[in-house]
DNA sequence: GCCCTGAAGTTCGTGGGACGAACTATCCGG
DNA sequence: CCGGATAGTTCGTCCCACGAACTTCAGGGC
């Protein structure tokens, strides 16, 4: 077990492998509802509302044909829909058909949980301190909402 | 931003969101080393020493014909090669050739660095907090050293 | 010493996913 | 009205993931 020479572990590695850790996590939420990290993604980021193509791949940081496939692979899923723009005819808005929104729901609920758990060790002090550091990370970094806080749902309709 | 009311970032969601900017800086800087993320993380979990197939699967959470592609491919690239095991005829062992030892050392350096400057809004005394409390979730969920820490390599032989 | 079970790793088939270049269709400002 | 820019797709290419099936070898039991 790599640590430095007094058992601990760096800034540097824990953020490293502690990704690893939520990367492994997030894939196995995913396969329990038959879909790939990348859609699981994918369905996350559309929970909040439906987005064009380009704000969705710049939220995602993929190229616009990454995206193309994705949300190709995604609809023939029956997970989510192209619908017109009315204000351009060139875009298109992806939303989530009736049956993503509750697959994503339970994908995100799983996946919470799962992640939630891995937390477990930590007391409730403690884990509040992570997220306050944790959360500064993500937020100087302005790290796009890839996942949503919980109760933090469009129209704040989620139960805290 | 996705945020709780408060403006802060649940725990949850700040591991989340910490691993999307952690992939997305590696993928960067392994980008930069003409390598994959995949790659990177090869030639990384192999600066400690050479494994086996097994052994390198399972710190990878790899199927073992996904590693064989993984490892088919960097080899061709000329950054590892397989070694046979005097032990067992059956098995190789998998080791950084030179120029691989090379890559390897400034892809973890240069990675070290831009995960380092992720922290950058932190205190030292907070970025020590985030260390301690990442550092025991590794532990607990006895996360592989797919990245090492600086100064902790083989035979100590890394400058602290 | 032989045989059987299990291990080590590869091959094959399949599908997902990433990117860049080039393309088509549309928008909008001059 | 036209030209430059935008929105998204297509195409070609390669990487990467997995499971099933395979070959080769190791080792223990009889």
């Amino acid at each position: 077990m790599a640590k430095n020479d007094d058992g601990s572990v760096g800034v540097v590695a824990a953020l490293v492998r502690s990704a690893f850790l939520v990367n492994a996590v997030y894939a196995e939420s995913a396969r329990e509802y038959d879909l790939t990290p990348q859609q699981g993604q994918l369905l996350c980021v559309l929970m909040a509302q439906p987005y064009g193509m380009g704000e969705l791949g710049a939220t995602l940081g993929l190229a616009k044909s990454s995206l193309t496939g994705l949300v190709d692979r995604t609809e023939r899923n029956g997970l989510v829909e192209r619908r017109a723009d009315p204000q351009d005819t060139r875009a298109v808005r992806v939303a989530l058909t009736l049956r993503g929104g509750r697959i994503a729901e339970e994908f995100y609920t799983g996946t919470c949980r799962r992640i939630e758990e891995l937390t477990g060790g930590l007391a409730a002090a403690e884990r509040d301190g992570l997220a306050a550091l944790l959360g500064r990370v993500v937020l100087d970094n302005k790290v796009p909402a890839v996942f949503m806080e919980p109760g933090g749902g469009a129209a704040g309709d989620r139960e805290r």
